[in-house]
DNA sequence: TTAGGGTTAG
């Protein structure tokens, strides 16, 4: 450091066009090497290559081996690196390494593969040291004949027994889904003793596995394995969560004798992503208890948990403890807490804490605008969009899905197609299936079903299920039977074991009393073993999360929630509402139907919080399908005669209810 | 001989 101070101080004090007059002040190479390794910027790094220059040291192939290896911590530095490599008339071995190792921990995976095929040419006989490095690229590439051609290269120059050589191949093979020839690789290799092979080689064949999905075996590799670290626990875990095994993954877990922060992490995340949230939020606490220390990602987990139950009050209790607890909250915590908070209908405190963050990047405000989208607040979403251009950050193609779906939330066609036109022609960025499927939901909502329609015939890309699916979703909110017919074959012959597309059908037929085809494609959906989804909601009530299914009896309360939904029902009866009873799908009697209605899990939700919260809280629910017409309904009386804030997240949007009428104006 | 290992993931 002291010397890289020197250098500079030295450098500020001539006028550029001095510069390069100045008298050297460093002739010894390691002097070099350690200036290299102190410098920061691409600047430090340009003087130092200049004195380099100056004192005819550009053949030390070890100062610049040095130069280019620094490069490797760096993205911007490579493009130098590359000009330095490029300007070395005989690249030796140990250049071709470095330039291929900065290359592949950047990145650049063709261009690490590149080289090393230019080495070859060169006829520089690459070394153990040049493999893994090239192994890696191959296998973010997912070229298995690539691998192979490799593996080739490695036996022809004898270096398979080398320990690193030999598990970055069996790594690759394993990423690649080559499983077969990782497995034989690896079963070979146990004959040549446990010199040539890393311990580590177990784990590489067991995360292969697992991501294959093939956890047997996986499980099966890890009894064998003679040292467990906790990574491979860890990774089994994950692999056993993702593939929906959580009885097996927990009983992993409870045989760990020392739990650490990774196989936490990955148990909270792995309920996460199976949709126990609630399992997933009181293991962070159980973390906590047990003593144990969550990280930045833990702390990640945990709030995407709070954000997909729509647990506010945990949230919060999850924020005051970083704020305690000696966090510094970088920019992946704020996002996660923006999202939280706004994904938990607390869009002040989503601005709050996104106002205070200071290096904002392109995630920051993605989650922001979201936020503002799904809480129906077009106004703010564009101010937002604004902002943020106007600090230099380009727009993705996320964030323009953002800025849409906010138009398409608040009904403005105009907005949100001149946003989607913009984004094409001015940005280069060219539309995805999700950009489509909003915008034929956008046409579609406000009824212009043929321009929807034509939008969907023109898309460069083949129509998918979404997209026929918002088709449907419109013409059923209009009505337009025939469209519907048409857009609901077009989704059954796209995924004829979806049960949406059985779904989707019946209720247009419900919608317009054809009850004879309700049951025909009713009983089609038996036939064929298709089973509907179940529509569950979350509700937070004194910080702990409750789900609840539709027609749910299974709660200690339950004899109570029912009853007070009667209550509910016949107290809004007076005040006039009428159940929607189009909203169901039997061919049964009014009474019955209002039944079927009466046990959708938001309204069970809903007289669960009456019961058991205090009389000012905010109601909040989360609820995994969109929100049906007569719940929405029901939910606004609620509102007016208790008096009482209603929040409904449904998978679409947000729907804020206060006296009697919904922030979604009946648009959604 | 200047240099090499697998690992939770928004």
């Amino acid at each position: 450091m002291k010397a890289l101070r020197l250098l500079f101080t030295n450098t500020k004090k001539h006028s550029p066009a001095k510069k390069w007059s100045f008298t050297p002040l460093f002739t010894d190479e390691t002097q070099f090497i350690s200036l290299i390794h102190a410098s920061k910027t691409i600047k430090h790094l340009q003087q130092i290559h200049a004195q380099i220059i100056l004192h005819q040291q550009f053949s030390n192939t070890r100062i610049v081996t040095q130069l280019i290896s620094s490069s490797s911590f760096k993205k911007n530095f490579l493009n130098y690196a590359l000009s330095i490599f490029r300007h070395s008339k005989n690249p030796n071995l140990f250049l071709f390494n470095s330039l291929i190792r900065a290359l592949a921990d950047n990145s650049y995976y063709m261009s690490s593969i590149s080289y090393f095929l230019v080495m070859l040419r060169s006829n520089i006989r690459p070394n153990s040291l040049t493999f893994p490095f090239v192994l890696k690229s191959t296998s973010a590439l997912q070229e298995g004949w690539l691998g192979m051609e490799i593996h080739n290269e490695i036996l022809k120059l004898g270096l398979l027994h080398d320990r690193f050589v030999l598990l970055h191949l069996v790594d690759m093979y394993a990423k690649v889904g080559l499983l077969d020839c990782a497995s034989q690789l690896f079963d070979e290799s146990s004959q040549w003793g446990d010199d040539a092979r890393s311990t580590l080689i177990w784990n590489v064949l067991i995360n292969g596995f697992c991501k294959a999905g093939n956890w047997g075996k996986a499980l099966e590799l890890f009894e064998e394995m003679p040292e467990k670290y906790g990574s491979t626990w860890s990774s089994l875990i994950d692999g056993l969560m993702k593939a929906g095994e959580i009885n097996r993954a927990m009983e992993l877990w409870h045989s760990m004798e020392e739990k650490d922060v990774v196989s936490w992490t990955t148990m909270i995340d792995g309920f996460s992503q199976n949709e126990q949230h609630e399992k997933a939020i009181s293991m962070f606490f159980e973390m906590l208890e047990e003593g144990g220390k969550p990280n930045d990602h833990t702390i990640v987990c945990v709030l995407l948990a709070c954000a997909k139950a729509g647990a506010l009050a945990t949230g919060v209790r999850i924020h005051d403890y970083i704020l305690n607890n000696g966090f510094t909250i970088k920019r992946g915590i704020t996002t996660a807490l923006v999202d939280m908070y706004s994904k938990c209908g607390s869009i002040e405190n989503a601005s709050c804490v996104f106002d205070k963050t200071e290096d904002k990047d392109l995630h920051t405000w993605t989650v922001m605008i979201w936020g503002c989208a799904i809480n129906g607040y077009l106004h703010k979403a564009l101010e937002f969009f604004n902002k943020m251009k106007s600090t230099g950050i380009k727009p993705d193609g996320v964030v323009f899905l953002a800025i849409i779906t906010a138009c398409s939330h608040a009904g403005n066609v105009e907005k949100g197609l001149d946003f989607f036109n913009k984004m094409k022609k001015d940005y280069s960025i060219p539309p995805t299936m999700k950009h489509y499927a909003v915008m034929v939901d956008l046409y579609g909502r406000s009824g212009r079903l043929d321009e929807a329609l034509r939008l969907i015939k023109n898309m460069e890309i083949a129509p998918d299920f979404v997209i026929w699916g918002a088709l449907f979703s419109a013409c059923r909110a209009h009505k337009n039977i025939k469209m519907a017919e048409y857009a609901s074959e077009k989704l059954l012959e796209l995924e004829p074991k979806h049960p949406g597309s059985y779904v989707f059908l019946s209720n247009v037929y419900a919608g317009v009393d054809r009850w004879q085809d309700v049951e025909k494609v009713r009983s089609k959906m038996k036939n064929k073993g298709v089973v509907k989804d179940p529509g569950w909601s979350y509700i937070e009530i004194k910080g702990k999360v409750t789900s609840f299914v539709a027609g749910d009896c299974g709660h200690d309360l339950s004899d109570e929630i029912h009853l007070k939904l009667n209550e509910i029902v016949k107290s809004a009866r007076e005040h006039g509402y009428m159940p929607e009873t189009e909203w169901v799908l039997h061919n049964i009697e009014e009474e019955e139907k209002e039944d079927a209605l009466g046990s959708h899990s938001e309204k069970l939700a809903l007289a669960f919080a009456l019961i058991c919260s205090g009389d000012n809280e905010v109601i909040r629910i989360v609820k995994n399908l969109k929100i049906c017409g007569d719940c929405h309904s029901l939910m606004k009386y609620a509102s007016k005669m208790t008096g009482r804030g209603i929040v409904v997240r449904d998978i679409k949007r947000f729907h804020h209810f206060k006296d009697g009428s919904c922030s979604c104006q009946d648009y959604w």
